[in-house]
DNA sequence: TGACCTGCGTGACATTTGTCACACGTGTTT
DNA sequence: AAACACGTGTGACAAATGTCACGCAGGTCA
């Protein structure tokens, strides 16, 4: 499977290279990874598997099938956690350029990994064996760096989300989960249920819709049915 | 800076060889790490340099000077957050065998890494430079395996440490806190505050006490000033 | 002895969050 | 039209947690 080779006109993102895309986002958050208007580990990219999975597909579970390293090159997948009642919590989100820390625990040695993911929408992403894995992390210290680097700061994001549930009251967390949502869609108008972002907080619907309410009354949001509009 | 050499006798683990004491530990958790009796990568870790911190030393801070990969050879380091009132939570806790991961972040690049870590005793940790870190990355697969597999590992705890703050009753992870403290220190006496419990979880002191008072009725511990006995 | 610090106990109270029950409107299906 | 699923609003209530204001006991130090 290879990705689909199209001309880089004025289309939507998901329809052009997506190897082409992953390099420009790196790009950003990682500038060493490019040289010479390429990616330094371009040979092993473009030897690597792509595939395509389709919206709500749960990707892990606890213990996982995965064997291949994984990066995801478009889309989004949520990783969550479920309680016995079937209560959720939202853990993080993977976009392009992220790697699928599941994946590198699958490959490794497919520990019990408390946490599901699931695609959110068509997810693209990359696939390396685990010699092919391997063999990268050996001979390109700027991928072994990449990786390095995404799994600290992943680490780092987590930290951040304890600081946030121990500290900070519902009402503070539910605006800050929906500002982050609009930056990562793009939009400031919310495709969301209510029961989602329950769902998103660990915590249950009447919970957000008492809150919703007064964020509205203070002019901060606007709602429709299954929408949420971000006004500030 | 070299290990002291010591005679492998009937002494506590602090006083021996610490680099013996590290074989020891991953040849329980990363048996692969071993062969011949002795660790895949001692050429390595024989060069390296191994620094001994003091207790109560706050050895990160959210910015760290740390441009040092760092392994703990012994002792015991906490890392946590603090908000702005002072209040604090404990994210994790590194020992023996545990990499360091805010000195990978402080090696690689140094980025913003909203926490704190400070040693709660004397500490012994291995050091590499980040050359030296870098080369057994690429030379020595099995140390790759060990840096990736702590990662993913450390990361899957905190994500278990999101699932309790946000599942999970005070009652239910102060119990859970005791008999992680306990394990850890392998006693059933621990020299503990209820302000020290506190800034465990993120709570405050009369929370702590009252639950503690409970526990103590129903006979799950016993209390003396500054101690707390395990009797369950 | 008295002053002081630390650790703990505790009651009263406010606030936050979770839970239950039910109602209403919208859109879809039968 | 009737039935139904879904998303939302809402009021009443319970439970959990945070906060404040104390008091008390043990130890240390001057």
């Amino acid at each position: 499977m290879s990705a689909p080779e199209q001309p880089l006109r004025d289309v939507p993102l998901q329809s052009r290279n997506p190897l082409q895309v992953l390099q420009e986002k790196l790009q950003q958050s990682c500038p060493q990874l490019v040289r010479n208007d390429r990616l330094v580990w371009n040979e092993y990219l473009e030897a690597a598997d792509i595939v395509e999975l389709p919206a709500g597909m749960l990707v892990m579970q606890p213990v996982s099938p995965c064997t291949q390293f994984m990066l995801i090159l478009g889309g989004s997948v949520r990783v969550y956690q479920q309680n016995p009642d079937g209560r959720e919590v939202t853990l993080y989100r993977s976009h392009c350029g992220d790697v699928c820390v599941l994946s590198i625990n699958g490959m490794l040695h497919n520990r019990d990994f408390g946490a599901y993911a699931k695609t959110e929408t068509e997810v693209l992403a990359l696939t390396l064996s685990r010699e092919q894995f391997m063999q990268a992390m050996a001979m390109l210290p700027e991928f072994c760096e990449f990786i390095l680097t995404s799994l600290t700061d992943r680490i780092n994001d987590v930290l951040h989300v304890i600081e946030n549930t121990v500290f900070d009251s519902l009402n503070t967390r539910l605006m800050c989960s929906l500002s982050r949502l609009s930056r990562e869609t793009g939009s400031d108008t919310l495709h969301l249920t209510h029961q989602e972002l329950a769902r998103e907080l660990g915590t249950s619907r009447e919970v957000i819709s008492r809150i919703l309410k007064v964020f509205e009354q203070q002019g901060c949001i606007a709602q429709e049915r299954g929408v949420i509009r971000i006004t500030l």
